[in-house]
DNA sequence: CTCCTTGGTTAGTCGAGACTAACCGTAAGC
DNA sequence: GCTTACGGTTAGTCTCGACTAACCAAGGAG
């Protein structure tokens, strides 16, 4: 499932969103993923399995590889919430500056 | 500062986003905020601390109390890195449903 | 069949951070 | 002056999760 709780609690991590940001470009296998990330590819292979949970990313196998892409599910539930937020929270900012500026004026 | 790793970090803890989604319809004082959180008050602090450390909120003092507002620059910096991602993520998506099409038609 | 590669799972450790309780400082009202 | 309300800070506890080491399962090559 992809709301926006667990996508947030999934992206937190640094080197969680390290491995995700490697599937920016294309599907990539495990191994190729940790290659090159401070950590073993067992705590990968944990990262990955928290994104699929959050809804971040996709995977089927091939032979005896797992190859893993995004899935856009996760990105939209993440986009959904920050749009949410924006209108009513940038809209809130522009009155209180508003306020502000005719508190100036007294 | 408003990078995108302390944004995402602050945003993580569900107690912190539901302070500050508090804050979404305007400025709060910090005892409005904590009252109706599980949470006590010193609590609601810390989290402030981060949020505000974080570029996501902005307060100014007004008599004995402590009002708290959205800083548009944290969402900005979150929205920023969503975009630079939403692009190459699902162009890249997309090739790939393309390549599987090509792929069951051999 | 054996061997090698790839990768998911489990057990156990360790550090980070969320929280409360107790404190202090400050502004407003009397 | 004294008191009350509002909030930030610190000390200490405790839970959660990121990580490694060791394991197991399955597919491909010979």
């Amino acid at each position: 499932m992809a709301n926006a709780n667990r996508v947030f609690a999934a992206l937190t991590d640094p080197t969680r969103r390290a491995v995700f940001e490697r599937l920016r470009h294309g599907p990539r296998a495990v191994g190729e993923i940790a290659r090159g990330l401070p950590v073993t590819r067992p705590a990968v292979s944990q990262h990955l399995k928290v994104l699929k949970e959050a809804g971040l990313v996709d995977d089927r196998s091939e032979g005896t590889r797992r190859i893993y892409q995004i899935d856009p599910r996760g990105l939209g539930a993440m986009r959904a919430w920050l749009d949410q937020f924006w209108d009513s929270a940038l809209s809130a900012f522009a009155a209180e500056v508003e306020r502000a500026s005719k508190e100036e004026k007294k």
